[in-house]
DNA sequence: ATGAGATGGATACTAACACTATCGATAGTG
DNA sequence: CACTATCGATAGTGTTAGTATCCATCTCAT
């Protein structure tokens, strides 16, 4: 397969593929000649993964770029993948930045749910930061019973991803899953949640009769 | 309080601020003459909010333009607020680009799940997004039971966001509660997710012996 | 075999984004 | 009354994620 063709199969424009390569994003192809390559469907399967961390995933191509390091590594035990693959799409955090109490609670709330956790983790520094970052809005709603309930998902979303990888083929395949899982996942979750709050919100909040819908908000204006 | 002592106590510069008024982020002070004006409390409260959505939330200055105005709009019924939180803080996807069964899957979940929601939520294109996404990848492995355990995670951490919201003090708090729980909420479970997910893995694939600690793979050299 | 079109590699350019700097006219302050 | 601060406008900067252009091959259909 040549470059047009995997452009065609992708959707993705040429200068775009080349641009990708020089990125490191894409692997080159086999040299048949100092200035003609082939790829093959794992090219294809590279580029529709990159498409899907940058588009879907929101990640930057530096980011990205990592994960297929990652990806490509296969030197690492499965069970540190995950860790490999959160600190690639987890920005690192101003380290001494939070100076409120967010990491105390946060650790406070591993130990309730037996969670044990490398320090490093970035989950650890990304959650005390919104903690710290709700004190700081002097939003104080967030109680330890709210934060348990959060855990709850996390624990009911992290068997799921595990149950999932778990029932991959290979381990090359497990690898994949656990990439593109901890990528995809906080989308997916996302939706979900979106989903969720407002059947709640309609549940404790019903319209009274004559509101508008929110629907009837949506702005077609922005098309 | 001028503007230089509201850089001082939000520490950002007097040039960021300027470009916020410019942008609609931060409302203009009380004009005292033809160019001096005022600013109070809320300003630094709103400077902050901002500044949490920017760097926590990840959004960008049109996002956080769109949910600050959607704060300062009161006249919007608090049960529709989450979707105007929702809609400005979720890019619009390609309306045509799925054309996986994504959305019939995510619709039969919902119907499951007893979730009532307008067709407008963003949630619902969302989750159909990564569903198509994970399906072009060649990921098979989100089964149905796999959506569900996601989806009763989802109902958790919407019920939690609800209660939270419900615990606050005023109709203005509790809007401001949505709107940035809605963004922070994402980030916090993000956290708590991969904390939950190195633990879950730990558990299912322990470490032999003599491995490095994924800790270990932490790269310093970045810094 | 030969000319149109594609390819690889290098370099340069562009648009969007989030600031950042400068300027000129005025306003408040010691 | 010097001096700094402020407002509003305009312009410039650095980063990111591509696009565009060139050119010396290379391939393939005629």
């Amino acid at each position: 397969m040549r470059m047009s063709e995997l452009s065609a199969t992708t959707g993705t424009p040429v200068p775009t593929l080349k641009f990708y390569l020089r990125e490191g994003l894409l692997p080159a192809g086999e040299r048949t000649s100092p200035n003609q390559s082939q790829y093959d469907e794992t090219h294809v399967a590279r580029v529709r993964l990159v498409r899907a961390l940058l588009d879907v995933g929101g990640l930057s191509v530096a980011q990205a770029s990592a994960v297929v390091g990652a990806l490509d590594d296969d030197s690492v035990p499965l069970s540190t993948t995950f860790g490999i693959a959160q600190r690639a799409v987890t920005q690192p955090a101003a380290p001494a930045a939070s100076r409120g109490d967010g990491a105390q609670r946060i650790a406070a709330l591993c130990a309730r749910q037996g969670w044990n956790v490398h320090p490093y983790n970035p989950g650890l520094t990304m959650a005390a930061r919104v903690i710290d970052t709700y004190s700081a809005l002097g939003v104080e709603l967030i109680t330890d019973a709210v934060l348990e309930q959060y855990a709850q998902a996390a624990d009911l979303v992290a068997a799921a991803d595990l149950e999932a990888v778990a029932s991959a083929h290979d381990e090359a395949q497990m690898t994949s899953v656990v990439v593109v899982g901890t990528v995809l996942g906080d989308a997916l979750f996302a939706g979900l949640r979106r989903i969720a709050q407002e059947t709640e919100s309609f549940r404790r909040y019903p319209l009274p009769e004559g509101t508008p819908a929110p629907g009837d908000l949506y702005n077609p204006e922005e098309s």
